[in-house]
DNA sequence: TTGTAGGCGTTATCAA
DNA sequence: TTGATAACGCCTACAA
């Protein structure tokens, strides 16, 4: 333990008259630079640069605080430096559970840094995205995490003039903004066609949710179609319906499916819930999956592998996303010289009873 | 449109030499105020409460505002004000969709006003629950909303010190901390062990995940035993595992239950993910629901009204929960008068096919 | 109804 | 290595 001066040993003693008067009770800053007999550039300097600070003067700092039960108050810290430790992510859901474990694993690996992510859920509106992306802008973030690579213009005209890192996460493609870290949605969809090709399926078909809003999911089928039309097959076969994609629709929309189109024998579903609502309807009326019906999806959600007969899917890769995207970010707070990147992530192929 | 005084009718021109030199490119509230002719005070007051402001001047200082494309700094604001318009919010997981859907009632609700949440994952932990408080409290929120209404004596300790409302959110029971919103879970558990004696099964069990950390689980369990004990039965049939909930572990876990009593007719599970598990167990070894074997469980998560039987289930008011606090705490905030209280939003039993 | 002036609690730039 | 001293951009009595 580390003797403090005197004059504060009686932590219960209160001079109120003597005292400013201050906003909070808490204690700030200048009470510890007192307790330790120095000043608060020395307080300050010793919290965000420890190596700065003399060990004796860090020392008698270190004590005070935990003596005082100093916290800093981030806000005010905010203002001095014209930035926060926030790191503002937009999402375009939140009880989709693919972008809740990106932000577990993002989230894991900022908090440990003290930096704060701001969540932001757009509900696949980018008008709601640029809204939010505005208020966050406001916080003096340093980061912003967009989902996808498409906003509207006026976000794209924020972001550049705003001079903070911006990553677009989950998908990937040619021309970038700053750094993208995901994987191509298209690829994901010829790789559902082909692996369908190899099971020996032959009229196969892409069953897709919410297109007009969820946009990867479009780019999803429409690399279905590429894989497709290069083999030759020149009938394009799919449902698609406005809804978002759930258990509950995925039945109907097989249904709807097949009643179209009989002779289909495979199908790949843009997400893995639409997928076990479509399994659940081959319970329902005695269709045998793979045998009659092959089924593939997206997402490699909790139930696939265990579900009877269990799914194949590709399996984006959630966490590891929040991670990369995390690791990037605090590379370039460390060193604000690195630029912009792009890292694909790529998926990966589970292949399991259901094809 | 508002007529602008002359002098900054052209936008585009500059005079570095004069103007003070600033952090940000961002206009500020002093530009503002210069371009519409007042003080800074006025334009504070026109953004804060608009009524105090005469119509003129409130004309002028809105057409400044969007000429100029100004954004208040939020972080000044809250320095100045020593208070933010965040609300802490701390959750025990965000892959559990129980909680992202509350969280997104939540942010529906708070967004309009300004209030901004800031969450937080304590992945079951109190001891990461406390920290995450205090990282909190550094941002002067308005409030803070907790999960449950268990919490490390240091977490007490700080939201009774803080004064800044608090509500614990999915739980509630008799002694109250300020607010609590939610339902209890005992009341759950009673519920599904009544309604599978109703449906005359005769030896009902309980399987659940994660008993040690997730307390209101536990809490559900124990007002099925309580159930069961007042239908004199005496012999509490249950099944624990250690691993968090979900499909995975479900059918496992029914295996070991029907292997250690081979005639239990009728179990609560202590998540719908457990459940649906469970059936998959079912589907492959060939026993029937609910003839054999009726499943009831909690949650009501989006497969269960879609599967193959359908499951029957007990259904938390997810985003009702986020709507209330919300309710209650823009309440609170308007009128700081008022003070804690206790809201029970009960729960709606669903039954299915599996019952 | 409007303006003046003094904080809010840090960080950052210097000089010592 | 340490310490004065300005900012940082807005809020809020208080005075007008």
């Amino acid at each position: 333990m580390q003797a403090l001066p005197k004059k504060a040993q009686n932590g219960t003693q209160e001079d109120h008259a003597a005292l400013p008067r201050r906003a909070t009770g808490r204690p700030q800053m200048s009470d510890v630079a007192l307790l330790a007999g120095v000043s608060t550039s020395t307080v300050s300097r010793a919290l965000r640069m420890p190596d700065a600070v003399s060990d004796l003067l860090r020392g008698r700092i270190d004590a005070a605080i935990d003596h005082l039960g100093y916290v800093p108050n981030i806000v005010a810290g905010g203002l001095a430096a014209s930035r926060t430790r926030v790191i503002g992510v937009i999402v375009p859901s939140l009880n989709n559970s693919f972008f809740a474990a990106t932000i577990e694993a993002m989230d894991a690996a900022f908090a440990p840094k003290g930096y704060q992510i701001m969540l932001g859920n757009s509900g696949y509106s980018l008008e709601r995205e640029a809204d939010l992306l505005d208020s966050f802008l406001s916080w003096s973030p340093s980061a912003i995490v967009l989902t996808g690579r498409n906003h509207l213009r006026r976000t794209l005209k924020r972001v550049v003039s705003c001079d903070v890192p911006v990553v677009e996460m989950w998908e990937i493609g040619d021309h970038t903004l700053d750094t993208a870290i995901g994987f191509s949605h298209r690829a994901v969809g010829e790789m559902a066609a082909k692996h369908l090709y190899a099971r020996n399926k032959q009229r196969i078909a892409f069953i897709g949710a919410a297109l007009t809003s969820d946009l990867r999911a479009k780019e999803r089928g429409a690399g279905f179609f590429d894989a497709v039309r290069a083999a030759g097959r020149h009938d394009v076969l799919s449902h698609t319906i406005p809804e978002r994609a759930s258990v509950e629709v995925g039945g109907a929309a097989l249904a709807a499916l097949l009643e179209a189109h009989p002779s289909v024998d495979g199908v790949f579903f843009s997400n893995d819930a639409l997928m076990l609502g479509a399994l659940f309807e081959c319970q329902r009326v005695g269709i045998k999956v793979p045998e009659q019906l092959a089924l593939i999806g997206f997402g490699d959600m909790d139930f696939s592998a265990w579900s009877t007969p269990t799914l194949s899917t590709i399996r984006p890769p959630r966490s590891e996303i929040g991670l990369e995207v995390a690791r990037h970010l605090l590379a370039r707070f460390a060193d604000p010289a690195l630029g912009g990147t792009t890292i694909d992530l790529g998926c990966q192929l589970m292949q399991r009873q259901s094809t």
